[in-house]
DNA sequence: TAAAGAAATGATACAACATAACATTGAAGG
DNA sequence: CCTTCAATGTTATGTTGTATCATTTCTTTA
């Protein structure tokens, strides 16, 4: 029997997840998250519509992919990005506990994402700022644009 | 001579930080951020399109619009939304000065959206956190996602 | 184990958001 | 006045996301 690979332990901790929570982890759900876990930064909904239509002999369309999406957004093994429409696999999908506080960065020139980690006494500040302007804080998750050091180097040559 | 409404004084406000920036305050740009003014909450670039057609005898086109708002997000004059896909003018129209520094709460239910002025104790955090991870921060402007107390109070009858 | 019910996906159509590319207009400076 | 560049017009198309109804595939339970 084989070693597992660092992917195959992703993806059974991630079924598990779902399964612990009362959903499926159907064959395509695996798919479209092994491939989102392959491609190591942020990809957007076609992106992956393409990708499970030229690695599978099986065709997805987009309105799957999205209801995918959903799923494993709500799972919280996914994070979408608003500020690229593209989503990105939780760095987090390893651990046995659940993130909820975690916000990214979002290179501005080559759209590669980062998570960090939200620090509580962030989250307080946020959560107290938000009340004072007559606000209950929902979701503290939010990306900031920046500029990651391979590309600040690239752009100085 | 009538006396200046508020709003004439934040468009004349708009109109010199325009021109000190080498950029025209044209009718067409005008009447878009007096409409977005008006609102009072985030709209669409259709919204805006849709607006103009229905106040003003010209017409505008989607693709202006967009060109428009572009110039004003740059101007710092109006901001984008990007978990909504719309926009807001900037809170700050009436002051002389720049905010660089700001995020928004978002409503879930209305989409009603407020600005927050950014702590310096919070850009600082947040630049030290975002460069621990191998990025410079480049814009540290986000949206959370939050309840307001009109929706909080409506939800609960 | 067959039937019923629920969850997931298929299929088609379309809505909403955004930009590309090239033409035309109009304002400001020499 | 005329040149130049900024702004807008025009048309087409690309990208992202959802509505709706049909079908398939699991799971439960009688």
């Amino acid at each position: 029997m084989r070693k597992l690979t660092l992917i195959d332990k992703l993806l059974q901790n991630a079924e598990e997840k779902c399964q612990a929570a009362g959903g499926r982890f159907t064959n395509k759900r695996r798919d479209i998250l092994e491939n989102l876990i392959r491609a190591e930064h942020p990809l957007s909904a076609y992106d992956l519509v393409e990708l499970y239509n030229q690695s599978s002999e099986q065709k997805i369309q987009a309105m799957s992919v999205y209801r995918i999406l959903d799923f494993f957004i709500e799972m919280q093994l996914v994070h979408k990005l608003p500020t690229l429409n593209k989503y990105v696999v939780c760095s987090h999908l390893a651990c046995k506990h659940n993130h909820k506080d975690q916000y990214f960065v979002v290179c501005k020139n080559c759209g590669d994402a980062q998570e960090i980690a939200m620090n509580p006494t962030l989250t307080k500040e946020l959560n107290e700022s938000v009340s004072s302007v007559g606000f209950q804080l929902i979701d503290a998750q939010f990306e900031l644009l920046g500029l990651c050091n391979a590309c600040a180097s690239k752009a100085s040559n």
